[in-house]
DNA sequence: TCAAAAGTGTTCACCGTACACCCATGG
DNA sequence: CCATGGGTGTACGGTGAACACTTTTGA
């Protein structure tokens, strides 16, 4: 049995590749750098790194994202572990892909001093190394079947919304249209939205009422055996 | 940037872990070794055993399942990559999980050669190694969502079933009592069974007429854009 | 006064769920 | 003849989906 002699066994690179998806108010979008570096210079890939010894894999991720984004307590979840043999012609490397949303709004700033990122809408993004577009399209497929079961698109948004930014959010994440009435009154009655009094004047003459997302109603309705369904 | 330098990264041991699971009738059981080997010995563990350089993930899982069972085509998917730091003390190893599903019955005298293997229900297993309870609770979990969205049941099952085993494995899967009725005609509506015109008489004198799941029915539906939900 | 987005309810079809009795057979 | 598991249908409530008009206000 293999796990016999530890000493005979093949080692290998591990590296982290991060998807990190955005929302500008009309389009999901995903950030990109252009690598400055062998193998594929100026080709377009996802941020990542290599897992250190005495990190785990979240931490990496974490690692790497911080790096990239100058941002902490980024929504983060492990996706999935990609190991065709010749993925990286460099040399034998598995990748442990993880998934992350951010607002873009807020952090653009931090992620302008970057010249080598950029965000693209997933319609015109450009073709990326190695397997990196498999990963896109499965963290894709994660975020969409997520998106339903829990309350991330969150995560994507500034913290004060308004229910046309979010129905557009669900539009864009789930690639169709949505009906208003039905979007309204499905996430009202899940109850897991506080209204405020303030109204954003920036998109029409009447203002739209702002919302946020209040986590202490979500766990407390969790907590109940409430699931959460769109 | 960490890619810049390949040689200067950390290799690891990439393990791969195998959550087994069967149906015998009436439990969902696990597949489990007990250890002849150090670290560890005499402790029971899911199997496992070491990528090889030349083989993907996929590979391997198929390979150290091929191993131990002799089965082939065996439904398996990858299920999340465990990389605390010191879960494994003899040496850093990040190990990916798989979880596969066999037909017990059929396959009871291949396991039988192996000594050291040994079939356990979910409820009465004991104690494992490192993680490895963590990866048997992850692969559980997984394996409820997929039950209810895939019709990925059937493989835990001879090929020809009664409707009552069919229930009872679902109730197994799920952990809680379904409506004989109902259940029922949730699954013939789904038109992806075909009723056989042989019984079983073994659980019963009148007998109860067997079916098989009909994979053409199935990805034709799937075609169609119908999807599988219990 | 008008253009542009915000806000608001009802109806209908379908699905999930609860529920109880007769049937066939071997011993 | 009876004990055991096999097989069957209906009624109700709730949820998802379709659908159109009025309100506000700045230009």
């Amino acid at each position: 049995m293999a796990l016999q002699n530890y000493n005979s066994e093949d080692k290998v690179l591990l590296a982290v590749d991060c998807i990190i998806f955005g929302f500008d108010g009309k389009d999901l979008k995903i950030l990109l750098i252009k690598r400055d570096f062998e193998p594929k210079r100026g080709s377009w890939s996802l941020i990542g790194g290599f897992l250190k010894k005495e990190e785990n894999l979240d931490a990496a991720a974490i690692r790497i994202l911080h790096h990239l984004t100058g941002l902490h307590n980024i929504y983060m979840e492990q996706l999935y572990a990609f190991s065709k043999v010749d993925r990286d012609p460099a040399e034998r490397t598995i990748s442990v892909a993880y998934y992350a949303l951010i607002d873009i709004a807020s952090h653009d700033a931090d992620l302008i001093q970057l010249d080598t990122a950029q965000w693209f809408s997933l319609h015109d993004a450009p073709d990326l190394i190695f397997d990196h577009d498999d990963m896109v399209n499965r963290a894709l497929a994660r975020l969409r079947r997520r998106a339903l079961s829990k309350p991330i698109g969150f995560e994507l948004l500034p913290t004060k919304f308004t229910m046309r930014q979010l129905q557009k959010l669900y539009e864009a994440i789930l690639d169709k249209k949505l009906d208003k009435r039905n979007f309204i009154n499905k996430f009202n009655s899940l109850g897991i939205l506080e209204k405020l009094d303030e109204k954003d004047m920036t998109a029409s003459r009447k203002g739209a009422f702002l919302f946020q997302f209040d986590a202490d109603k979500y766990n407390a309705k969790v907590e109940e055996g409430f699931s959460f369904k769109l």
